[in-house]
DNA sequence: TTTTTTACTTGCAATTTGCAAGTATTTTAT
DNA sequence: ATAAAATACTTGCAAATTGCAAGTAAAAAA
């Protein structure tokens, strides 16, 4: 058998790369963590700190000064539930959801290049992998969860 | 077409907490970086600083520091070529081996109750995919190298 | 031989991190 | 109804991680 982390290894760190490069992009000055923040927010439905903090596996303390960051950024907003005055609900500001949306589009044309090594087959069966190893990786109680969760 | 982008954020940060929990397996206090610094001189044959500092797209000073703490921890050792003064080759000690294995080993294992979720065919499907993937994504020159090179 | 390039190291100064300890609100006893 | 416990988040550190600028030493180019 093939030595799986090593292909999930290269297949991770190139992916990483392309983040990293992608969230540079549109001359804001953001931060790898700072995207992935972004991202978050704008996929999730009004989503508290905790929450998103738990997804990325940050620190809720760590979390808490990048959030105060994007704030001051205007790139997003914190209001206090009103039926929980403790937990805050994030959301993207516009200039939030430009930043999130370029970077996605980013993202996406990069992806499609690389998919386009590909033929057709080729390309939906590796779609259908990624979902497979998705589904596989949420079944396993194990692991691939936050590390301290 | 599906979100591409959301697929591989999904996995990689999946695979991104297996790793963190991994890394720090053993007993030994082994950040994440450090553990991809083992995992690299292990691969590489005779790599030199730069080599691996490149492979993992870190800066060359933080990557010199990181080697030291490493060598300080006597899991890394560092010789100067004798063709070239300049250049330090990198490998592991014993117990660097044994720790890298060790990563290694929990990786796999864990990557295998994952995969053991599928039945034979999918196993096949994904591991072929994720190879044509690693292709794919060397083939492209404008993605997924290192942020500065 | 001098100049330039390369491989790496150190000095900062800024950023990022997480634990401990705080505040404020809500939930759970009693 | 009130005290105690739990929850959501924030701030104070102090440590770790980062990268640029500037260094050393060796090799390659001029």
């Amino acid at each position: 058998m093939e030595n799986l982390r090593e292909m999930f290894q290269v297949m991770t760190r190139r992916f990483g790369f392309l983040n990293k490069n992608c969230c540079s992009t549109g001359g804001y000055d953001i931060s790898l963590v700072q995207s992935h923040i972004l991202y978050e927010i704008d996929k999730q439905h009004k989503p508290s700190m905790q929450q998103i903090a738990e997804t990325l596996g940050t620190d809720i303390t760590t979390f808490s000064r990048q959030v105060q960051s994007l704030i001051k950024m205007n790139l997003v907003k914190k209001n206090t539930d009103p039926d929980d005055k403790r937990v805050s609900i994030l959301s993207l500001t516009t200039e939030g959801v430009y930043i999130a949306e370029s970077i996605d589009q980013q993202m996406n044309a990069y992806l499609n290049e690389v998919f386009s090594h590909m033929n057709e087959f080729e390309r939906e069966t590796v779609v259908r992998s990624i979902k497979l190893l998705n589904e596989s990786m949420a079944k396993s109680s194990k692991c691939c969860t936050t590390p301290l969760g």
